[in-house]
DNA sequence: TTCATATTTCGAGTATAAGCGAAATATGAG
DNA sequence: CTCATATTTCGCTTATACTCGAAATATGAA
C-alpha cells in the first residue's frame, strides 16, 4: 500500500495517471506535456509508476507508449479519485455492498458492524453487561446467559488477553463487546450457524436460523437487507 | 487524488491506516506504538490523515480515539491494498465487473475495449481500412460503408480534430479507430440502438440488435458475457 | 483545585523527492 | 550508414517530509 500511495502522491504523477485512465496510451512526451514538467522529470517519474507496477511500457511500431498496468489499476484509481470528490456533498448514500459490511462484520474474531453493536446494547439493557473504563463488566444474570448458551467462562478468563473490552469501530458510534468473551461468543454463534461467512475479507451473513435465535436471546432483528 | 495518495505514501501512516482498518478505533499513542514512532510523530501524521479526511477523530468518555472515517474510506483502501498484493501471483482472473468493462468501453467518444478493436480489425481485413503511422487511410470501399451506414464523412472530415487516429488504451493490445470518425461511427451506434450505456462512467452493453448488426456488417460476434 | 496522563506544538536536524538543463543513448527513417 | 527525434541518464539545486526531544497544553481523576 505503502508503495501505491508513494506512486500516486505526486501532483505530476497524479495528473500523468488520470490522463492514461481515460484509457488512451501516451508516449513520455506527451505526458510530460500534460503534467508540464520537462521530458526529464516525466520520464523519472514514469519509472517510478512503472516500477510500483502501475503503468506499463510498450513499443507499439516506431512509437514507445505508456498505459495503465491493467484494469484492476484502472478500477483502483476509479475508486480513489471517487473518494477525493465525493467528500464535501452531504453525505452519499451507501452502496449495497458497504451496506452489508457495516451490518455484520467481524473485528479480528469477534462481531463489529450493526450486528456486534446490537447484540451489546442488547445485553447491556438487560443489564448481563456493565459498561466500566474501557471493559465492561460482567454481572451475575449475565454469568447465566453465556453459561447457557454453552459457553465456558473459565477458560475465557484464564485465556491472557482481556476478557471483556469495549471496541469501537467505524461503522457504529457505539462501542462492542470485544476481548475473549466477545470471541467466546461469537465462536459459538459460528458453530451454531447463526451466521456464515461471506467471501468477502471480513463480512459475515446472518442466517435464517440465527435470525431466530438472535430474536429469541437479544429481542431484536435487524432491518432486512 | 493527490491528496489521498500523499496521505498513504509514507510507511507510518500506511501501517496506522492498516491498523485502523481492522476496525478498531485506536488512541493515538497505540498508534504511534504500532508505526513505531514517537506520538509527536504519530500525531503529525494523524493529523495529516485526517485533513485528508481518512480517519477522524472522536472523544469518547476520557478518550479520544482515531478511526476510518468511513465505509467508502475503508473500501478504498481495501481495493489498494489488493492492489498491492495481487502483483505477484501470474494473473488474477478478471472479476466479472472487469470483464465487461474490457468488453465494450468508451475511449472519450469512440469504441474502445474488445469490442473498439473487433471492429476496428474487421475494417483494416476487409480492406476499409488500412494502417498508416499514427492513423489509419479510409479506403474508397471504406467510404462506401460508412456512407452505407448514414455517415456524412464530409461533416466528419471537416471537423478540427484528427480523422481516422489509431488509438491503443489499457485492456488491448492492438489498436482501434479513434478521431472524428471513430466517434462518427460510435454516434451512428448509440443512435441505431447497437449499444447502450450501463450505470457505471465509460462502459456500453451491446443489445440483441446490436449483436445481429455486429455480425451481419463485419462479421464478429463478441463470446457472450 | 491539583495531579497524572494523553496529546499537541515547537524547533531543530537529516533525508529524500522534485525539478531542470545538458549530455548520452536508443530507434526508426531515409 | 547517417540523421533526426524521442527518451533516458547525470549532476546539481531547491524544497519539502519525516523524525525526534522538550516543552506546552488539554482532560479526566481524585
Amino acid at each position: 500500500m505503502v508503495t501505491i500511495g508513494m506512486a500516486i502522491g505526486s501532483p505530476a504523477r497524479a495528473v500523468m495517471l488520470d490522463a492514461l485512465v481515460q484509457g488512451h496510451a501516451l508516449t513520455a512526451t506527451e505526458l510530460a506535456r500534460v503534467a508540464r514538467v520537462a521530458p526529464a522529470t516525466a520520464s523519472a517519474h514514469l519509472e517510478k509508476l512503472s516500477r510500483a507496477g502501475l503503468v506499463v511500457r510498450e513499443r507499439h511500431g516506431r512509437h514507445r507508449y505508456f498505459r495503465i498496468a491493467g484494469p484492476e489499476v484502472a478500477e483502483a484509481l476509479e475508486v480513489l479519485s471517487r473518494l477525493g470528490t465525493e467528500r464535501a456533498p452531504p453525505r452519499p448514500r451507501p452502496s449495497r455492498d458497504l451496506q452489508s459490511i457495516r451490518r455484520a462484520r467481524l473485528c479480528y474474531d469477534h462481531f463489529a458492524g450493526e450486528l456486534g453493536v446490537a447484540i451489546t446494547s442488547a445485553m447491556v439493557d438487560r443489564g448481563w453487561l456493565v459498561p466500566e473504563d474501557r471493559d465492561f463488566r460482567l454481572t451475575a444474570s449475565g454469568e447465566d446467559f453465556f453459561t447457557g448458551l454453552g459457553i465456558d467462562l473459565d477458560a475465557a478468563r484464564a485465556k491472557r488477553r482481556m476478557f471483556a473490552r469495549q471496541c469501537l469501530d467505524w461503522s457504529e458510534r457505539r462501542p462492542h463487546l470485544a476481548g475473549s468473551l466477545g470471541a467466546a461468543l461469537t465462536e459459538r454463534a459460528f458453530d451454531e450457524g447463526w451466521v456464515t461467512r461471506t467471501g468477502r475479507p471480513r463480512e459475515v451473513e446472518i442466517t435464517r436460523h440465527g435470525e431466530a435465535e438472535l430474536e429469541r436471546h437479544f429481542g431484536f432483528s435487524l432491518p432486512s437487507a
